[in-house]
RNA sequence: GCCCAGAUAGCUCAGUCGGUAGAGCAAGAGACUGAAAAUCUCUGUGUCGCUGGUUCGAUUCCGGCUCUGGGCA
């Protein structure tokens, strides 16, 4: 059976380093697994490795997007599953290698299948919900009374997403989930996990120490830099529009240069939110990865 | 030295017409199949500054003290 090895962690675990000297020792290729460093921009604040730090080392799927571009995780599973056969025939070991939990869930468990919507039909449940949420529930919970028990994390997302799929097909979303098999990304591997251990508040400290460094390093530069790239005045828009001011520090730093946070509210800001993070990653390594 | 205002959860503060108290943030726990560094849910006992007094009963009312603001000298 092929082997392909998976190097998971909260942030600021060391992941990047235990991956780069386990690929040494095995003859691996990484593959990134972060849905942030993904992208060609902020390199300081997403941790993206440094080519000293590579080592020689092939690295995959880094940088491959532009910050106008946007991506789901099965676009990236689909090129992440291309990239292990690639590296099983150039004959080394895949190691998949970051943060984004979600990201390996599908790639090694699978996803259902589910049909495109139409940008149209997209506005109308969006615009719906907006209007009226509770009549837009009824209506939903009435065609298929089972969806009540199943939208129960974030409810308003999934309940569009649902009724996005209702008004595109005339079906549940249910459906797509029980009837029909989920697409593989992978077949004849097997896993290796490496989950990375860290004590908590050790974990908190490094993430402070990483902060100091990170704005050493020129991360308030790098954002400055991002922002006139893009040109966009209206921050909502910039948050809600670009994934990457989803990376921790790039809200945070652009309001300190608009001079709404302070230097310091700005670190500590950044601090709280990274260690929410790692908090929430913690808890989906525990429940959700094999050990 | 005098006058005024504070002192309540890790922080910022509400509140109790006297029956030992609650919000936000932080923190913790958890969910999560196409935004995942996202999104969402749950969890509040703390000498109510110290010390006397009044009272069946004081964090609450009264006195003294300590500390912190601000003002006057």
């Amino acid at each position: 059976m092929r082997k392909v090895w998976i190097v998971a962690g909260p942030t600021a675990s060391g992941k990047t380093k235990y991956a780069i000297e386990k690929a040494k020792e095995i003859g691996g290729e990484i593959i990134n697994c972060d849905s942030l460093q993904i992208y060609d921009e902020l390199k300081t604040l997403t941790a993206y490795p440094t080519k000293e730090e590579m080592d020689g080392v092939p690295h995959k799927l880094f940088g491959y997007l532009k910050y106008n571009q946007k991506s789901t995780v099965a676009d990236w599973a689909t090129l992440a599953a291309k990239e292990v056969e690639k590296t099983f025939q150039n004959g080394k070991i895949p190691i998949i290698a970051g943060g984004s939990g979600l990201y390996i869930n599908i790639l090694t468990n699978g996803i259902s299948p589910l049909p495109e919507v139409s940008s149209k039909n997209r506005k109308l449940a969006e615009e719906s919900a907006k209007n009226d949420y509770n009549a837009l529930c009824d209506e939903l919970y009435k065609f298929d009374p089972e969806l009540r028990n199943f939208i129960t994390n974030d409810k308003r997302r999934q309940t569009i997403r649902a009724y996005e799929i209702f008004l595109e097909t005339g079906k549940s979303i249910l459906r797509y989930f029980k009837d029909y098999p989920k697409l593989k990304f992978l077949e004849n591997v097997e896993y290796e996990y490496k989950i990375m251990e860290y004590e908590r508040a050790a974990l908190y400290e490094k993430i402070n120490e990483r902060l100091e460094y990170m704005l050493q390093a020129g991360a308030i530069e790098e954002v400055k830099q991002l922002l006139s790239k893009i040109g966009c005045d209206d921050r909502t828009a910039l948050f809600n529009d670009y994934p990457i001011f989803k990376a921790i520090g790039a809200k945070e730093i652009t309001l300190y240069l608009d001079g709404i946070y302070s230097f310091e509210k700005m670190k500590e800001m950044i601090k709280t939110n990274t260690r929410h993070y790692a908090k929430r990653q913690i808890t989906w390594f525990k429940y959700r990865m094999p050990n």
